[in-house]
DNA sequence: GCGACAG
DNA sequence: ATCTTGTCGC
């Protein structure tokens, strides 16, 4: 059992992987995905963003660690990784993995739940980088996309709170979910990563709530992320 | 062949 | 993701 978490690991970290050596590795990261809650406490969120270093072609990884539900920022870790994989809808976590991964040996404590930029299983083969680096890590996870990626839906009321399913094309099942996090704003998508149902992946985006459209982790992320690269790019 | 298409 | 000013609506 050991032997398999390691390879498990080992298959993420796969580099430059081929179009179908990609879909090799999503079809065995998808029967290890957990899509009920398994975690002990939920005291801690984490987000996690990229900034896109063009010319040096690096990928610039950021996660903040903050309390839940107060939302208080505890830590904050960031890596580079080089850029060796474009990005290809289906297959964003072989470009941004390797990035996310050294962040997150970089942090000195683990998030309870780590929430990305991106799906978890509301993916064409069900493994969105959210649950593909969920899976990776060991870790529970749940995906926040500002768009669609993969499914079906019908729009959700306005109200702050209101949802409708994302339903996969061809079987129904429901993937994951649409939600509106802010009153008459766009919505977001919701799906269980890894280790999170989508019940709780939905009150979880909503308990990170500050005002805007996009939970805490992931915003506070992607402000880091940006401010790093206007530093470091001058 | 024509749309759809996370970041 | 990234490039970017003003502008419309709550």
């Amino acid at each position: 059992m050991v032997r398999e978490k390691i390879a498990v690991s080992e298959l993420s970290l796969e580099l430059n992987p081929t179009p179908e050596r990609a879909r090799e590795i999503q079809r065995q990261i998808r029967e290890s995905i957990v899509t009920e809650d398994s975690f002990e406490r939920l005291s801690t969120v984490g987000g996690a963003d990229l900034a896109v270093l063009t010319h040096r072609k690096k990928l610039l990884c950021v996660i903040v660690v903050l309390t839940y539900p107060e939302l208080e920022e505890i830590e904050r870790a960031w890596a580079m990784a080089d850029e060796t994989f474009p990005y290809i809808p289906g297959y964003l976590s072989f470009r941004e993995g390797p990035a996310i991964v050294k962040a997150w040996e970089k942090l000195k404590g683990k998030p309870d739940v780590l929430m990305f930029d991106g799906q978890g299983t509301a993916h064409p083969r069900g493994v969105g980088i959210a649950s593909h680096i969920g899976v990776a890590l060991d870790t529970p996870a749940i995906g926040v996309a500002k768009k669609k990626l993969f499914g079906d839906y019908e729009e959700p009321a306005s109200v702050r709170g209101s949802r409708s399913g994302l339903l996969h094309p061809k079987t129904g099942e429901t993937i994951g979910a649409v939600l509106r996090t802010k009153n008459s704003v766009k919505p977001v998508f919701v799906s269980t990563g890894h280790r999170v149902c989508l019940q709780t992946a939905i009150e979880i985006t909503l308990g990170c709530w500050r005002g805007y459209r996009v939970p805490e982790p992931t915003r506070r992320a992607d402000i880091y992320a940006g401010e790093m690269k206007k530093s470091i790019s001058q």
